[in-house]
DNA sequence: AAATCGGGGTG
DNA sequence: CACCCAGATTT
């Protein structure tokens, strides 16, 4: 028994029932691939059974607006991903609402790289390439000990080589699926069950001890403090939102008037009356109402939100910015931030 | 090669 | 607290 007989063995007994598994249209296979980037399983299932029932084909998606999407990705984070998927469906529905049949042409398409077009082209197409994330990093490197850093090019380019080597090449996409499994379930980053793993013989990381140090990882993500200070806008029963433009974080997603400093600005109401056209001046007032911390993987959130009052009629100097009603607000797509805040802020009201 | 882009689970 | 998760894209 050779490295991939045993993991098929295992992946017969051992397979997650997971929804996308029961289909083989390319739409609901690259929906999970996409949902599922540098997200855990569990966190993504539930958003992929929300969009299959609104969305239930390509030309569904094709067809929303990109704020409805965004809406329904709201708290799965990593937003370009819906804003990609928005854009790779007209593209797809423009050609037919087929998908490239092959990782090249996968590979093409808006959001989809190295791991997702062999990840698609495999199971869905049956393509014999081997797709590499992160668990299938695990487990090769702990296998065969490749102890260059997987963030490295030759680490890379020596586990490409490797999972390309033991790929099942009759089943590509049940063998990929099961290298994921394997790692997900039991090769697993902490604490691996290596009293009950099938492929222990041959594992050098076990042999050597190294199942900790393995695989090495050579950058370090760091994590900048940044400070928020969001002004919110209220005036008879409205709030005002605008929508973020530019390319920074949360693009396209909603929040209210902000400035984003590295220290916090300690704003007075001139601040907020910045906001404004200065026909629209009179006297603002600032109330602080709660402040919040909001980790990211590379930033580390202080936001302040100060409810604003103002005298006169509120016009925005951006046209971006404009007042909400509630059940309107509620209907826009926000960070986890903004949905905090506004649970928060509702509550106290 | 390094930085950016989210949010949540885990030890 | 650090590290990770069915990574991709930009700088």
């Amino acid at each position: 028994m050779n490295f991939t007989s045993i993991l098929s063995s295992w992946y017969q007994e051992n397979k997650r029932d997971l929804p996308w598994r029961n289909s083989k249209d390319p739409y609901q296979i690259w929906l999970s691939e996409i949902l599922l980037q540098q997200t855990r399983v569990d966190q993504g299932t539930s958003y992929f059974h929300k969009f299959i029932e609104t969305f239930p084909t390509v030309q569904d998606l094709a067809q929303a607006s990109e704020e409805e999407i965004l809406k329904l990705w709201q708290g799965l984070g990593y937003y370009s991903r819906a804003r990609n998927l928005h854009a790779c469906a007209k593209i797809i529905h423009a050609n037919g609402n087929i998908f490239p049949n092959n990782r090249i042409g996968l590979l093409a398409l808006k959001g989809v790289g190295p791991y997702t077009s062999a990840a698609i082209a495999s199971i869905a197409f049956n393509e014999p390439v081997a797709a590499v994330d992160g668990n299938v990093n695990r487990v090769i490197s702990r296998y065969f000990g490749v102890t260059d850093a997987i963030d490295s090019r030759e680490g890379k380019a020596k586990i490409e080589v490797l999972a390309n080597e033991v790929l099942d090449q009759s089943h590509p996409g049940d063998h990929n699926q099961a290298m994921m499994d394997f790692g997900a379930t039991l090769c697993t980053p902490s604490s691996p069950n290596c009293s009950s793993c099938p492929l222990v013989q041959g594992c050098y990381a076990f042999a050597n001890e190294k199942t900790q140090s393995l695989p090495y990882k050579a950058g370090k993500t760091k994590v900048t403090p940044v400070h928020f200070d969001y002004f919110v806008f209220i005036a008879d029963s409205k709030v005002a939102a605008n929508r973020r433009t530019g390319n920074a974080i949360w693009k396209n997603m909603y929040a209210f008037p902000c400035v984003e400093t590295t220290n916090g600005s300690n704003p007075k109401p001139v601040d907020a009356l910045e906001f404004l056209h200065s026909t629209s001046n009179g006297q603002a007032t600032l109330k602080h109402i709660c402040q919040l911390k909001h980790l990211l993987s590379h930033r580390s959130i202080t936001a302040d939100f100060w409810e604003v009052t103002v005298a006169g009629k509120l016009e925005f100097r951006d046209d971006n910015t404009q007042l909400y009603t509630e059940d309107q607000f509620e209907k826009l797509p926000v960070p986890r931030l903004i949905e905090k805040f506004w649970h928060i802020y509702k509550q106290g009201q």
